[in-house]
DNA sequence: CCAATACAATACGGTACCGTATGTTATTTT
DNA sequence: AAAATAACATACGGTACCGTATTGTATTGG
């Protein structure tokens, strides 16, 4: 009935996840996010009751597809072990990059430090992950519950130094999922 | 000449350090450290010129000793592959808890995501460190680079998830080294 | 065409922080 | 005891953000 809205919910959290990955948490403020979109909190206020319930909103909006991208990504490989090295290539397909690419988990994982809630819903899906991991790893017999958590470990660690260093993280962990598959 | 001061540079630089564990770099303000110590931002100044030198000199006091107490941690056991295991331990021992202990490296990995500064430092440490765990593996014959930063990307990753699930880094660190030292 | 509606801009009072400037206080030197 | 000074306290103006209230504007159904 009204007229053609500029923005929406989500080019606001849009917004969002980019100033998450380019700033930190810190970025995370009305004004300073209206001035990047060319247009006012007004608009925010419309949408979004308060910066918290913003908050929430990109929170939900990340944890509804955390784990069911990682999966839809993963399970149009048979092959089990083929599956697991495609575990590298997760990164740089992460999650379409308008909401900040290979770099939102970082920053994410960096953001739940400061922010209870982050750190719950990245609990959760942590654990989520963790358990798919394992069961991939026990259907190759392979029963030490040590090395899902490594190969998970490892994927946080290389991203982290990756983001500083440049270099990639998928030829080391590919060395690790090696190592792990010849074990038997 | 004057009085007794009540607080010294290193007070603030430890209450800087607390609170970068306990809040992120957001707790990183001139007045509100002020209040936790129950003293004045006329203090704060006094120490130092404003809140981008205190930052500064957290970053020069952590990185002098980053890369040192590590080393000096490890090199008092003089079997390599004892030493190998003894970086499971490291996030317990980490550099005085009167710093903000086990939780300060996650913490400045964290801050490095929103300031450059920080990223450099930590990216120099962590060559250095690298270099050390390179040195070592290549003392044990292991010759794939891919390892040491295996090796570290875990410990990084494994300090990350536990910061949120408890489960300790120790063990499954502990697998990765035996893994890797049991290839010769 | 006009009134209702959806979206956005503007204006406002309030808080938190910044950095400077200027007081205050306790010690120490003379 | 007086004067000098290191270490703080306080007061100030300025900026950035918050959330609310009010007003503005384009579209569309009646």
């Amino acid at each position: 009935m009204p007229r053609p809205p500029k923005q929406t919910a989500e080019d606001w959290l849009r917004a969002g996840f980019r100033e998450l990955v380019t700033h930190g948490p810190e970025g995370l403020k009305a004004e300073a996010l209206a001035r990047g979109l060319g247009t006012t909190k007004g608009s925010f206020y419309w949408y979004f009751s308060d910066v918290a319930a913003f908050k929430a909103a990109m929170l939900e909006h990340w944890e509804k597809r955390a784990f069911t991208d990682v999966v839809d990504f993963l399970d149009d490989e048979p092959a089990l072990p083929v599956r697991l090295r495609k575990l590298g290539k997760i990164a740089a397909n992460a999650a379409g990059s308008e909401y900040g690419g290979a770099q939102l988990e970082p920053a994410l994982r960096a953001w739940a430090r400061s922010d209870g809630a982050v750190a719950s819903a990245l609990l959760r899906v942590d654990e989520l992950r963790l358990a798919y991991l394992q069961n991939l790893l026990s259907d190759l017999d392979i029963k030490n519950a040590d090395f899902a958590r490594l190969i998970y470990a490892s994927l946080i660690g290389l991203e982290d130094l990756s983001s500083r260093d440049n270099i990639p993280t998928q030829q080391p962990l590919g060395t690790l999922i090696d190592l792990i598959l010849a074990l038997e």
